[in-house]
DNA sequence: GTGCCAGATGTTAGCGCTAACAAATCGGCG
DNA sequence: CGCCGATTTGTTAGCGCTAACATCTGGCAC
């Protein structure tokens, strides 16, 4: 009268069926395939064996449970119909895939509140770091980082309080496409700008202190939406923009989906561009050369960022506390001049 | 002398110390979290206190050893970088979240090898379901769900093997837009394609039922690159294709990012779209409304698959082997006709 | 031969949770 | 008043793995 025996999750075959058919015990198998160096070659070659002819495939909740590491990083981005953000993520899969660990992705939707309680979410998965889209997170989401001593690397934007990131200045970046813009003769150059997270602010404080320093700030130029982005919403806002300033002679976009939609509604109305209008975007992504004309815009390292960042948090998580030098990495970023300006 | 403690993963508080502290055991405080109605209501509602007051966060590896389920759904699809994946993608997580189920995210490259490698590699997780992109895997791929018994829904394309799927005939959907150029008077239609995956040959084949059919079809008009897809190489193939055949009258492009790219290419050659050459895309991208001329193209329900095909997913998991009926799921197309056709 | 050390392998226990069974509790009814 | 069944709670064991310690082996110095 033996109790029904549990339900096997997976293939059903332990590492302990594996040193029994090899001859060893459980151990020696988890040491064979987790630290070889500490296994004679030839029994490690045997075991390997004996792995691939019973199709043994490790349980990694029970490795996780017995070890206290789960391998496994916590990726939050604001959205997943931002290319910007799926680009970083391509290139944190490109570093984190080859080195075992798994690529928890959590949605913030841009809130903070959902963020929060992604974070709170997603701690039951016990993952060993983090990877955050922005510097600023709801106040109870650095206190759980604290608490739990979780490792965290920023992305996107550079840090001036010492918390490892990756990223560009995007203050500068605002700057440097204003510059270009008043190189380029333009004086009553507008900001229309949606969504309105953190960097897209950023880029704004760029764009006043250039404008305020040639001499041609004016509020009334700035145009802020906190809807979220899109190619008709450009459209619309620059409607509205000319209706009310006639007189304007270039717009900077906070993104290049604005910035094509603006770029349409050009050409729809007649609108010269650049001749009557000069029209900049922010990313490159890829359909910002395809626009008629095509879209001067700030080129983003977005593959490079995920990477770079997802290797430093590696080194964070393998113990390399390098104490000296910041850890913040500015990948810096590149003025696309194409017709539009 | 007794052995040090072992780390402690999380924030240190397990569901014992919540019981000791409620004064209830251990799998009391797991029912009042997992089947409330086998636990009072006030008790529980103790409990629940408790768990915030400690802050507690249960382990979710603990639980899948013990209970052989992980909670997990596994998503293949087969690149990040294409928006009709991520729109799925989309769609999956706001069916999956709610219900408490954890989506892994495995991006196949294309490949079915990959495809393989990726499914193996994430067996270690085992996830209690699949949500696979076509219908098209490596012949191992199968054997391997069969051998676990692993529950899988194809997304994107009809089955007619049986399989449970949530797409669109991609077949009927090339052949609506070849009927569609037909209609409008064209006879010299050619197909630009890359990629080259099942669903962009299954539109081929629509294609060429139709003309042949209308005794048109010419195979020089075909021209397939397996490159990647990009609004590059849909430039680069249009001038291909009009070097070869200046007679051809329409162009159908297996995917927008194509179509964009031709389209543009064509503003830039002073080609007139749709008065020399008529060009269609497939998928609806948001770029293809803001071309010039706004692409005509196909409309697909993607975020709406991915979350139909979580549904699906989920049913199959709780144990509703429903038997009766067909479970392949038509969504449908729409055809969007805009200016360049 | 003895002692010793380094490296290879094994033993034991326990990670935190839940399935299965066991016990206690309660209300209602003969 | 005691017995029944239903409901609520508790006990026990074990999921598969690995940390920590224990043991074994062989080689080498003296």
């Amino acid at each position: 009268m033996s109790r029904k025996p549990r339900l096997r999750s997976g293939s059903g075959v332990t590492m302990h069926d594996v040193g029994l058919a090899a001859g060893v015990s459980a151990i020696t198998v988890s040491r064979a395939l987790h630290s070889p160096e500490r296994v004679t070659p030839a029994l490690r070659e045997k075991i390997l064996q004996v792995v691939e002819q019973l199709g043994y495939v490790p349980n990694r909740s029970a490795r996780q449970l017995a070890s206290a590491r789960s391998h496994t990083v916590l990726v939050l981005i604001p959205s997943l119909s931002n290319t910007v953000f799926i680009d970083a993520l391509a290139g944190i899969e490109s570093v984190l895939q080859p080195a075992g660990y798994q690529m928890l992705i959590g949605n913030t939707h841009y809130s903070d509140s959902e963020e929060l309680a992604l974070l709170r979410a997603y701690l039951q998965h016990s993952p060993d770091g983090l990877l955050v889209t922005g510097l600023q997170q709801a106040e109870a989401f650095s206190r759980i980082l604290q608490e739990r001593q979780l490792p965290a690397v920023y992305m996107m934007d550079l840090s001036d309080d010492g918390r490892p990131c990756v990223g560009l200045s995007q203050e500068a970046a605002g700057a440097a496409m204003t510059r270009h813009l008043l190189q380029r003769g333009r004086r009553r150059i507008a900001y229309l700008a949606a969504q309105l997270d953190e960097r897209v602010v950023k880029r704004l404080q760029g764009y006043r202190q250039e404008l305020t320093a040639a001499g041609c700030h004016d509020p009334a130029l700035e145009w802020l939406n906190p809807a979220p982005s899109s190619m008709q919403l450009g459209a619309d806002m620059l409607d509205q923009l000319l209706a009310a300033h006639p007189d304007c002679d270039a717009v900077f976009c906070c993104n290049d989906d604005l910035a094509i939609g603006a770029i349409a509604r050009c050409q729809q109305r007649g609108i010269a561009v650049p001749g009557q209008l000069a029209i900049a975007g922010f990313n490159d992504l890829q359909a910002a050369a395809w626009t008629t004309p095509p879209l001067s815009t700030i080129a983003t390292p977005r593959f490079a960022i995920g990477a770079a960042a997802a290797r430093l948090l590696l080194q964070q998580l393998q113990g390399q506390q390098e104490t000296g030098g910041s850890r913040c990495l500015d990948l810096g970023f590149q003025l696309q001049q194409r017709g539009s300006t």
